[in-house]
DNA sequence: GGGTTCTGGACGG
DNA sequence: TTCCACCGTCCAGAACCC
């Protein structure tokens, strides 16, 4: 504790000394609508004196730490920088900016609607006696937003409410309520539909509107539609909220917030008019740039306004990777697909690796049920664990084919979490990424397999088993692992029963669930002689037109490959898919065909050949080899990560990417 | 060398 | 006395694979 309060120290204004708080940074004194006129100082102070000594505290301070060690690196790199380098990113620059005004639309009108203190405003139109009193959306341990009598104290959003309580000693907290804002939120879409159709919703509380058409359509003005619109949207809902509009969705978020709460902005259509308005805003206001890169910008390069950002564009371009400056995009929104689905809780921090497994066990069928409501299947599995001292670990797993039942979930998570093992943890998390979207029924492979794949020796063996559903599978993902410290009960009783249920698309498309087979079945479990000791399933299983099921025998363990064990037959399902491996080859394609069989011959053959090896490990020697060389690391598969500090980029451009994905 | 995966981090609501 | 969420997006850099 001594140490990181040091570390931080050494990095802050001496002036700080005998006022601790000065240096320590939040996101809570940035300046946010309805808090004007609060006493920052007093806030910070508060802040830190209720947070001073504890681990999310000592956790700040490293962070602190290593952002400091950025800039000082940043530092030296642009006492570095000649004039000769100057000038040449000053030409880069110039062209970059000229480029973007080549390609700049200033003719739409964009605006955007954002509801004031849309969570507390809701509760308190369901609970008038909140009226007039400080009061906060969420709990002791945080607050999601407060209402304008709050912040007044400096109560905010994303603040732990131990700390909103010590700054308002009478706040009010009302638990979260997400159906009745998504009620309120529905009221105010059907308003905003009125106006633009294809309206992009930021979310609950926000959103973007082209207002271009209905402006020409009515021959009203801008300042016009956005005044109806928010009247509409009180008249409808009984909340306020405020616009702003302007030729691009990122300034229209700017123009929302000047004139908070129940009021409105308008940024007029023309260049001069913007760069004004421009050069004098703070680079925070920026969609994108937050808490940490104003900070790098302020103290590597003195960068606190646009302004600033435009004259020193030639800093930005020799420091930062290739970035752009000026105004954004005013592209129409595209349909933009969900990239992941997570969730996570937070607990008292722990070692219970039985507390554990119940939490993987809740956030898997939490998962699961996420996705089957939107239909989604997933490949990448993430593991996100918090630890005691609130360092953010994340965990990731690559599989060939998609799931989506909690159980595949929860197998996958629980490998990924047993390599942690052991660990305090105060948080769980898990998020899938990589989806497909089953809306036929029907799921594509992503590692479906050329016919000439297949002529590689050696490299077809994993196409004989079902992906979705054995072990086997597992040894050609990015991660590899071996059961051998059964310590851990839940990992072994998954191992040994996770493979009851065969999961898959019947031919409507819907999910079913089918048990392995009932000859196989005693009572609720499966003989434990179709599972190696690994937990490696030994049959595969195969869902045959509607009802049939065929079990098609493998080695059950590498000695006993022989002939006799091999009683596949390729057939192609539905005329189309071959039975072994699932590749898809229509009826006409009577070569291919045969060439696919002759495969499959060569592959027993193969096997039948190699049976003195692992035809497991043969695909992956080089994975192996090095799983084996890094035998005591927890992860044993990438080489530690070299600090970002030493690298030359830091995603600056991130601003103006993400701002014209915003846009 | 290019594509993919993994990891940590910033950010916003 | 203690107490700092949850969910989603995007990015960089390193490692790895082909």
């Amino acid at each position: 504790m001594a140490k990181s309060e040091e570390t931080s120290s050494s990095s802050s204004s001496s002036s700080s000394v005998g006022r601790p708080w000065e240096s320590y940074h939040t996101v809570y004194t940035n300046a946010k609508a309805g808090m004007e006129g609060v006493d920052k100082e007093k806030v910070q102070r508060v802040v830190y004196e209720m947070s001073k000594g504890s681990k999310y505290f000592q956790n700040e301070q490293r962070k602190e730490a290593f952002i400091n060690h950025k800039i000082q690196n940043m530092r030296a790199q642009r006492a570095n920088l000649n004039p000769t380098h100057l000038s040449h990113y000053q030409s880069v620059a110039d062209k970059r900016i000229a480029e973007l005004e080549a390609t700049r639309d200033l003719t739409r009108k964009w605006l955007h609607v954002d509801m004031d203190a849309f969570y507390a405003a809701v509760e308190t139109l369901t609970n008038p006696s909140l009226k007039g009193r400080p009061m906060a959306v969420g709990t002791i341990s945080m607050i999601s937003t407060a209402n304008y009598e709050a912040r007044k104290f400096g109560v905010r959003a994303a603040m732990p409410g131990f700390i909103a309580c010590k700054l308002c000693p009478e706040l009010i907290f009302v638990p979260t309520d997400f159906k009745k804002y998504t009620y309120y939120s529905d009221l105010t879409r059907k308003v905003f539909q009125e106006y633009d159709p294809n309206f992009m919703a930021a979310s609950l509380d926000e959103a973007y509107l082209d207002i271009t058409n209905v402006c020409k359509e009515r021959g009203i003005t801008d300042a016009e539609v956005a005044e109806e619109l928010r009247q509409n949207v009180y008249k409808a809902t009984g909340l306020t909220c405020s616009a702003g509009v302007a030729p691009n969705r990122l300034l229209a978020k700017v123009c929302s917030d000047i004139n908070k709460p129940n009021g409105q902005f308008l940024l007029p259509n023309d260049r001069a008019a913007i760069m004004t308005f421009i050069s004098s805003l703070p680079i925070r206001k920026i969609g994108g740039i937050g808490k940490v890169t104003e900070q790098i910008l302020k103290d590597v390069f003195e960068i606190k306004t646009c302004e600033d950002l435009l004259q020193k564009s030639s800093f930005l371009c020799a420091l930062f990777s290739p970035s752009s400056a000026g105004l954004g995009g005013t592209d129409a929104p595209q349909v933009r697909s969900r990239k992941s689905m997570s969730n996570e809780r937070t607990f008292s921090a722990t070692k219970d690796e039985t507390f554990f497994h119940q939490k993987l066990v809740e956030l898997s069928e939490m998962l699961s049920a996420d996705m089957e409501k939107e239909r989604l299947h997933g490949r990448t599995l993430t593991l996100k664990l918090k630890t005691a001292s609130f360092e953010v670990k994340t965990r990731a797993l690559t599989l060939q084919s998609y799931i989506r039942s909690s159980k595949d979930i929860l197998k996958h998570a629980s490998k990924l979490l047993k390599a942690e093992l052991p660990v305090s943890l105060r948080l769980i998390g898990l998020r899938m990424s990589h989806f497909n979207e089953d809306k036929d029924g029907t799921l594509s492979d992503p590692t479906q397999r050329t016919l000439l794949n297949y002529i590689k020796p050696g490299d077809g063996n994993m196409n004989l088993v079902d992906e979705e559903h054995s072990d086997l599978k597992d040894d050609s993902e990015s991660h590899c692992y071996t059961y051998t410290d059964p310590s851990c009960d839940f990992l072994s009783e998954l191992n040994d029963n996770s493979e009851q249920v065969v999961e898959h698309n019947d031919l409507e498309g819907h999910e079913c669930k089918d048990q392995i087979s009932e000859s196989a079945q005693v009572g609720n479990t499966v003989k434990s002689s179709e599972f190696d000791a690994q937990g490696t399933e030994t049959h595969l299983l195969e869902r045959r037109n509607q009802d049939q099921l065929t079990i098609i025998d493998f080695p059950e363990n590498e000695t006993e490959s022989t002939s006799s064990h091999h009683k596949e037959v390729l057939i192609w399902l539905e005329d189309y898919k071959c039975s072994l491996c699932g590749v898809e080859l229509p009826p006409s394609f009577l070569a291919e065909r045969q060439e696919h069989a002759d495969f499959h011959l060569a592959e027993k053959m193969q096997m039948e050949e190699e049976s003195a090896h692992s035809y497991r490990n043969l695909p992956l020697k080089n994975r192996m080899r090095q799983k084996e060389a890094g035998v005591g690391q927890s992860k044993g598969k990438k080489k530690p990560k070299h600090s970002p500090l030493n690298g030359k980029h830091i995603p600056i451009d991130a601003f103006f990417t993400k701002a014209s994905h915003n846009l």
